[in-house]
RNA sequence: CGGGGCGUAGCGCAGUCUGGUAGCGCACCUGCCUUGGGCGCAGGGGGUCGCGAGUUCGAAUCCCGCCGCCCCGACCA
C-alpha cells in the first residue's frame, strides 16, 4: 500500500478526551474515530489489526475443535424471559421495541440464543460434546465508557459455547478452552495471566479471567512471580488427550494469580514467598465460565442419554474481547515514539520510508523494493509523500510497523538501504539487493 | 448514578469575568526551496462560536432550557 494513496488521518497533537496511551495513539495513527461515547468507527488501519487478532482467535478456536457459527445481533426478548434474565441483566443491556411493538434486544451476550439453537438440533447423547462460538458486535450500555475502545458499549466479542453429557466431560471443554486461549495470547505477541475471578452476572462454578498486565488495567491483580518462569510463548498439546490438558491447567494455575474481586491476602502471604509477591494493574482480555446447567435446565436443553433417559446438559461459556484486545496490545506494547506491534497483529509488517521522494534515483530504489516486496507477498506500507524524512520518521514510529526499511542517498551511494526494528531500535545496513530476502517467508 | 470539567476551523487552544461583527499554533491549498528525525520563504482557503428560546441597537460573551463529550468515584467482555 502506497501512504499516499491510503486513509490513515494522523494526529499531531494528542486528543484532549485520550487519558490512556491505547486511546491515544489508536486516535493519533488514524485508527478509529469516535463516533459517540463508547462508539467507534474502525479505519483502515485500525481495520486490519482488529482483523488480524480476530483471525488468530478464529484459527485457535478451530484448532481446539470449536464450530464458527454466526448469530444475529438483535434477539427477542422472550428468550430471555425463559432464563429469567430479561429482569435480571439491568440497564447494560439496551431494550428496542420493533414496528410490530415487539420486545428486543441488542445481544450483550449469547447464552440464550446459543442453547435454543443447541436444543433444537440435538436429541442424542452422541450428538455431544459440541462447542459453537461465533465473533460477533455486543452491546452493553455501560454505565461509564472510557479509555477508548478497552471499554466501548460496542465491542467485538468471540464467544464460545460447550455443552456436555456430564460435569466430568464439561471440565475437559471447559479445559480445552483455557489452553487454546493460552495459545491464542501467545500468538499474539502478548503475555495474559489466567487468574480466578469472580463469576459475574453470567453465574457458575469454575471461572478464570486472563489479564494483560498494564499499568492502566481496570483490575488488581496479585500473583506470583514465578508465573514469570512459566513458557508462555510455545504451547503446544494434544486435545483430545484428556490428561495432559488438564495437567496443563493445573500447572498455570497451581500458582497464585487472583484479581482484587477474589484476591485473599493471608492466603497470598502463605503459598507465595515475601520477594515473589507481585502485585500491579491487568486487563482483562478473556474471561471463562463453566456453570453447568444454569441456562440448559430453564431452557429444557437435554438429550437422550444411552440408558434412554434425559440428561440435561453442561455447559460453559468463553469470552474473548477481540476489539479491547487492540488496545489492550498496544497497552502491553508502546514507547514514548507510537505503537510497537507485535509482528503477528500488525497492520503491515514493513514500512518502507523513501526519505527523498522527487530523487529519481531513490524513487527507483524505493519503487523496486516496494514490488519486490509485494510479488513476494509480504505487508509492505510504502511511505512514498512528498514529506521531509523528518516527518516519515516520526509517522512510521508512531504507527509502529515491526520493521522500517530506509532508502537515502546516503545509502544509495553505496548501493545500501537500512533496516531498523521498531522494538528493539537496531539498524542494520543490507545490501540493496538483499531487502526482499530478508522479508521473504 | 453522585461529584468535577469542557463544547470556538481537521487537531490543540486564546477570546467569555468587563457584550461591539472571531484569533493563534499545527494541519490543509498554490508557488518556490528542501528531504538522514515533525524543513524554510511567500501567498491563500476554511467558522450557523454544541442546539433552542430570551435580554439588548448589538450576544461566542449575559439569562433560561436542552444536548453532547471527558475526568474521578460506585459498577463491568
Amino acid at each position: 500500500m502506497r501512504l499516499s494513496q491510503y486513509f490513515m488521518p494522523i494526529l499531531r497533537d494528542d486528543p484532549k478526551e485520550a487519558e490512556i496511551a491505547s486511546h491515544r495513539l489508536m486516535l493519533r495513527a488514524g485508527m478509529v474515530r469516535q463516533e459517540a461515547a463508547g462508539s467507534y468507527s474502525w479505519l483502515p488501519m485500525g481495520f486490519r489489526v482488529l482483523k488480524k487478532i480476530e483471525q488468530i482467535v478464529r484459527e485457535e478456536q478451530d484448532r481446539a475443535g470449536a464450530l464458527e457459527v454466526l448469530m444475529p445481533t438483535l434477539q427477542s426478548a422472550d428468550l430471555w424471559r425463559k432464563s429469567g434474565r430479561y429482569d435480571a441483566y439491568g440497564k447494560e443491556m439496551l431494550r428496542i421495541k420493533d414496528r410490530q411493538d415487539r420486545d428486543l434486544i441488542y445481544g450483550p451476550t449469547n447464552e440464550e440464543m446459543i442453547t435454543d439453537i443447541f436444543r433444537s438440533g440435538v436429541q442424542s447423547y452422541k450428538d455431544v460434546p459440541r462447542n459453537l462460538y461465533h465473533i460477533q458486535w455486543k452491546f452493553r450500555d455501560e454505565v461509564r465508557p472510557r479509555f477508548g475502545v478497552m471499554r466501548g458499549r460496542e465491542f467485538l466479542m468471540k464467544d464460545a459455547y460447550s455443552f456436555d453429557i456430564s460435569v466430568e466431560a464439561g471440565k475437559h471443554s471447559y479445559n480445552k478452552m483455557f489452553v487454546s486461549y493460552l495459545k491464542t495470547f501467545a500468538r499474539m505477541g502478548i503475555k495474559a495471566v489466567p487468574m480466578r475471578a469472580d463469576t459475574g452476572p453470567i453465574g457458575g462454578d469454575a471461572s478464570h479471567e486472563f489479564l494483560v498486565l498494564a499499568d492502566t488495567g481496570e483490575s488488581g491483580v496479585f500473583f506470583d512471580g514465578a508465573l514469570h518462569d512459566l513458557d508462555w510463548s510455545t504451547i503446544d498439546i494434544d486435545y483430545d488427550n484428556v490428561e495432559a490438558v488438564a495437567n496443563m491447567v493445573a500447572d498455570y494455575t497451581s500458582r497464585y494469580a487472583a484479581t482484587d474481586e477474589k484476591h485473599d491476602q493471608a492466603e497470598f502471604e502463605k503459598r507465595v514467598p515475601e520477594g515473589k509477591r507481585l502485585s500491579g494493574r491487568g486487563i482483562e482480555v478473556g474471561h471463562i465460565f463453566f456453570f453447568g446447567d444454569k441456562y440448559s435446565l430453564p431452557m429444557g436443553c437435554e438429550v437422550q442419554g444411552p440408558d434412554g433417559k434425559k440428561v440435561t446438559l453442561q455447559s460453559g461459556s468463553y469470552g474473548i474481547g477481540v476489539s479491547r484486545l487492540v488496545g489492550g496490545i498496544i497497552e502491553a506494547s508502546h514507547d514514548k515514539d507510537g505503537i510497537i506491534w507485535p509482528e503477528a497483529v500488525a497492520p503491515f509488517k514493513v514500512g518502507l520510508i523513501n526519505i527523498k521522494s522527487g530523487d529519481a534515483e531513490a524513487d527507483a530504489a524505493a519503487e523496486k523494493i516496494y514490488k519486490d516486496l509485494q510479488a513476494k507477498g509480504v505487508d509492505v506500507l510504502y511511505d512514498d509523500r512528498n514529506q521531509p524524512g523528518g516527518a516519515k520518521f516520526a509517522a512510521m514510529d508512531l504507527i509502529g510497523l515491526p520493521w522500517q526499511v530506509i532508502i537515502g542517498p546516503r545509502g544509495l551511494k553505496e548501493g545500501i538501504a537500512e533496516i531498523k526494528n521498531r522494538k528493539t531500535g537496531a539498524r542494520e545496513n543490507v545490501a540493496l539487493d538483499q531487502v526482499t530476502a530478508r522479508f521473504s517467508n
